[in-house]
DNA sequence: TCCCCCACGGTTTTT
DNA sequence: CCGTGGGGGA
């Protein structure tokens, strides 16, 4: 140690100093197995890296016998270049990477021993997708069955796949526990037993899912990232002498995050550092733990306690970073996860000492709106920053998830304060990579005119509106592609009034995209698109105009590049077709890589809490510390694990909320001097949001309920805030006098319940869809549905004609009526023409047990509103002794009775029909009807005067809204994720 | 105190 | 769309 003293004092001797003389030893000279305990702040890094030092220069230890795991790269790097400092040999061949690193390298040097082939593929989980896909087709999914759309229930299975692995659960337990499951509950009467059941004939759907992608998987030598830790724990299970070599080779073994490591890896230590005395150090806080998601399991450090009884236990108290006050506040609140902490579990006492006094108190600041809340911490940052002189870098908001940060975002641009969002938002929602997408879109199916025109109206082209707008409709109105329209424009006399600049563009627009279409046959796809960015001078463009945003841009095109790269390598054939089939998966897996931040240097720092861990800043704001946010509402599994599985011994909502609670743990402790949490009454919602009850814990309010005295300087700006709470559209009231008149002046609308719907959905679908016209792609659920619909009219008509039409009919008025459009493949097209054969066949004879006699088939009507026309079709008009029934047939999976009964009471359009009825005879019907083909459930009602009046208004209202032409867009989960527009939209693209 | 209904809101991210 | 959990009513 005396090397040590006689150098000016760094951060790392303070924290060795701050050791006990044995715990110096344990960690330095200590042999066997080692467990460090080292709460926030206490440089659990460094002592790690130490360590590693220590047993090549004082222990003689080579270099290449120490491997040292991390959970990150980021800490990888991090330890390798500190341990490159501390050993003069100015450099290590020590293993220091991360698990899935190691275990990756690991797999290719034994790959012959493991069985696989030395060429063998790491997936990217896209890659996995496909293969998951191809055998959803194969599987006989009770509830997975793929109804509609197979890609549908794939993130629920591949999910469910990859927590069964990181838990450690092998197909075969799953099933026999299902097996046994089903056992049990056969004989058995009563709902409860009933969907028991069903859960176990799911769970063993799953599993057989679940191995046959890993048999298929492994045959072919291809391996998910997870599987590389899995799969090479299984060939060290089977083969001691890999073990054993392994063993030999690593005499040290060192983990970093021990409690953010899964089970496996916990048995992949154990196997490579075997019995006995194994010369391996861990260093882990269960407080800390913030990744049981992935598996993480605080436990681990008991349980390593428990494999290795004997092992030395060091725990490191003292804190370099943080005040008293932060420690002691933070520690209020970590308690309340007793008695399921180590503390608790072995009496230990992980108490932090701040080495830095006490510091100032942890306020919680309140505030009337989200909005004032994001005001009131730009406008405190600004303070820190220019009164106390705070570098921005050492000032950082902290969310529980991306989507806080954007007012906290929008109000730091207000104030010019210079911050970089290191959240996940969306490379392909970007602007830039959109038109590329829409380019590549494009080019494999030139149909799709939902791309055509984003990317007509991407900067990239820059087409007229209004043009562009009427071309739409023109294509729409002869059901022509909008590219074929562009094509034609010359000699187009309909078309005669677009403008000059619009012709030029759709001049370019064609031959840039035969240019891409003549290139697809032999160019890779990454080729193709480099070409149409050069081709089309879009990247002249970026690159002449230097700013900021077009560097910007540039660098994101840069990193789809990457993407596009990635999958050349993987893709056995690379052209445009495949990777935009490639990329839809790729997206519907939630694989969205972050976007380019160019913000350099001095910068406040907004980011999640989860990519906080491990860092530390000055000050730390805790935003939107609010009951259902922080802590986020737990969302059950779709299809959980069955318990007597799981390791844990939690019920799974304690569970998650000790792993929020340590999340905030972790958010309190990254900070230095100023902790501030901050919460609003309003997020928009409406409703009062209660405080977080952590804030309650941590700050040790007398309840939930009690005000924060606002205390804080802030208090008059919140006060004195304005209260815009994001919401709220035009000012209704000021531009009141032009609408009307516009309104006035506008022609007589006429509307369907599918533009009523839309319009009710999002008024800016409704406008893309209505008003531009945009020809939508076919879609295969349309054209099953559709088809189904079809056969079942075909029936009906024969039967009022009283013509013979037998079941084979039936289906072949199905078959006559199918269109081989928007298919995922062949296999696909063929499982749902069967699909509907079944179902036709089925209805069939259903239907023939109770026959409907009708009075009407596809009836037309058409009743005023005001100026407005309603116009439709019933399905199916039933004239019966008691009044008239107005029926509707639908498909979809709608499974019980009391789900079909909803949706026909919730349906918008059984009421236009029963008001339809009352306007054109001027009676209600007695009954109408939603028939659900596929499971024959049939939901109805009788309708009353107030729905239809009510339905009149709702439509006038509508009426009104569009020929004032609002179309704001109203962007919710509900409405966008099915919508057809979702990729081009600007409501939900992240904007500049 | 318990149960039912209604409104709310849609993760976190490693490789 | 649909589970969840809080709030309100009995």
């Amino acid at each position: 140690m005396s090397d040590i003293e006689t150098r000016p004092r760094t951060r790392e001797e303070t924290i060795l100093e701050g050791l006990n003389e044995a715990q110096r030893g344990a960690v330095l000279h200590g042999d066997g197995p080692l467990l460090i305990v080292a709460g926030a702040g206490t440089g659990k890094t460094t002592v790690l890296t130490r360590r590693i030092a220590h047993l090549i220069t004082t222990k003689r230890a080579r270099p290449e016998e120490i491997l040292a795991l991390t959970f990150t790269e980021k800490a990888a790097r991090e330890m390798s270049e500190r341990v490159d400092q501390l050993v003069p040999y100015g450099y290590t061949e020590s293993f220091i990477a991360t698990f899935h690193a190691f275990g990756d390298r690991m797999l290719r040097e034994n790959c012959f021993a493991a069985g696989l082939s030395a060429d063998f593929r790491v997936l990217s989980r896209a890659d996995e997708i496909v293969f998951l896909r191809e055998r959803l087709f194969s599987l006989p999914l009770a509830r997975f069955r793929p109804l509609g759309d197979p890609g549908r229930h794939l993130p629920t299975l591949v999910e469910f796949a990859s927590r069964a692995k990181d838990e450690d659960v092998p197909p075969d337990a799953i099933r026999a526990f299902a097996k046994e499951q089903l056992r049990r509950f056969s004989g058995v009467e009563g709902d409860e037993a009933l969907s028991l059941r069903e859960q176990a004939l799911d769970l063993i759907e799953a599993a057989e899912f679940f191995k046959a992608q890993q048999d298929a998987l492994a045959a072919s030598a291809l391996v998910d990232f997870g599987d590389q830790i899995h799969l090479f724990l299984k060939l060290l299970r089977q083969r001691p002498d890999v073990a054993i070599a392994l063993r030999k080779r690593f005499r040290y073994i060192l983990v970093d995050e021990f409690q953010d490591t899964n089970h496996a890896q916990l048995e992949l230590v154990r196997l490579i550092a075997g019995e006995g005395r194994p010369n391996i150090t861990v260093v882990g806080d269960d407080d800390q733990a913030i990744y049981r998601w992935r598996g993480a399991a605080p436990a681990n450090l008991i349980h390593f306690l428990s494999l290795y009884p004997e092992a030395a236990r060091v725990v490191l108290r003292q804190n370099y970073r943080s005040t008293q006050e932060i420690l002691d506040t933070a520690y209020r609140l970590i308690t309340y996860n007793n008695p399921h902490r180590l503390e608790a579990m072995t009496g230990l006492d992980k108490r932090l000492v701040a080495e830095r006094g006490k510091g100032r108190d942890v306020a919680h600041w309140r505030f009337p709106s989200a909005s004032a809340e994001a005001d009131a911490v730009a406008k405190a940052i600004e303070e820190f920053h220019q009164r106390d002189s705070v570098p921005l870098d050492e000032i950082a908001i902290l969310v529980r998830n991306n989507a806080d940060a954007d007012p906290f975002l929008r109000a730091l641009n207000m104030r010019g304060l210079p911050h970089r969002f290191s959240g996940g938002a969306g490379l392909f929602e970007r602007p830039e990579v959109r038109s590329l997408i829409a380019f590549l879109r494009l080019v494999a199916s030139p149909d799709d005119s939902v791309s055509a025109w984003a990317l007509a109206f991407s900067e990239i082209y820059a087409f007229d509106p209004v043009d562009l707008s009427r071309m739409s409709r023109y294509a729409s109105k002869k059901t022509r592609p909008l590219l074929d329209v562009f094509r034609e424009l010359e000699g187009n006399e309909d078309l005669a009034s677009v403008k000059g600049p619009s012709r030029e563009a759709a001049k370019r627009f064609v031959a840039d995209l035969e240019r891409g279409v003549s290139s697809m046959a032999h160019k890779r796809t990454g080729e193709a698109l480099y070409e149409f960015l050069k081709e089309s001078g879009y990247l002249a463009r970026l690159a002449s105009v230097s700013s900021a945003k077009d560097e910007r841009k540039v660098a994101n095109i840069a990193r789809f590049f990457e993407i596009v790269r990635g999958f050349s390598m993987v893709a056995e054939h690379d052209h445009i077709p495949s990777f935009v089939a490639r990329f839809d998966l790729l997206r519907d897996a939630g694989e969205d890589p972050s976007a380019i931040e160019i913000q350099e240097g001095d910068a406040v720092n907004i980011m999640t809490v989860h990519k906080a861990k491990g860092l530390e800043f000055r000050v730390v704001f805790v935003a939107s510390c609010i009951d259902q946010k922080f802590p986020l509402r737990r969302r059950s599994d779709p299809l959980p694990l069955p318990a007597p599985l799981l390791k844990s011994d939690l019920s799974p909502g304690d569970a998650h909320l000790m792993e929020e609670r340590r999340l905030f743990y972790v958010s309190m402790t990254r900070a230095k001097d100023d902790l501030i949490l901050t919460s609003a009454d309003d997020y928009g919602a409406g409703a009062t949001r209660k405080v977080s009850r952590f804030v309650v814990e941590a700050l040790d309010l007398p309840s939930p309920r009690a005000r924060v005295a606002r205390s804080s300087p802030l208090e008059t700006i919140a006060a004195s805030a304005p209260v815009p709470d994001g919401l709220s559209p035009a000012p209704a009231g000021a531009s009141a006098e032009p609408e009307s008149l516009a309104a006035a002046m506008a022609p007589p609308l006429r509307l369907s319940f599918r533009q009523v719907d839309d319009y009710l959905t999002c008024p800016l679908k409704y406008r893309f869809v209505h008003r531009n016209r945009i020809p939508l792609l076919t879609h295969h659920r349309v054209v099953y549905g559709s088809a189904i619909h079809q056969a079942v009219q075909d029936m009906f008509k024969a039967r009022q004609a009283a013509v013979a039409f037998g079941v084979e009919d039936l289906v072949a008025a199905f078959r006559r009526a199918w269109v081989s459009e928007g298919f995922l493949s062949r296999e696909h097209e063929e499982l749902r023409l069967r699909e509907g054969e079944r179902t036709l066949t089925r209805f069939f004879a259903w239907e023939k047990a109770h026959p409907l006699r009708p009075t009407g088939v596809e009836e037309d009507f058409s009743f005023p509103i005001l100026r407005t026309r309603v116009m439709g079709r019933y399905d199916l008009v039933v004239a019966g002794d008691d009044g008239v029934t107005i029926l509707d047939f639908k498909t979809g999976d709608v499974n019980t009775q009391a789900r079909a009964q909803q949706r026909a009471e919730e349906s918008l359009q059984l009421a236009i029909y029963a008001l339809a009825h009352l306007r054109t005879t001027g009676a209600l019907p007695s009954r109408v009807e939603l028939r659900f083909l596929e499971t024959d459930l049939v939901g109805g009602f009788r309708p009353s005067e107030a729905l239809a009046l009510a339905t009149e208004k709702a439509i006038a209202d509508v009426a009104d809204r569009i020929s004032r032409g609002r179309f704001e867009a109203t962007p919710s989960h509900a409405a966008c994720r099915p919508c057809p527009f979702r990729d081009v939209c600007p409501a939900t693209a992240k904007d500049d």
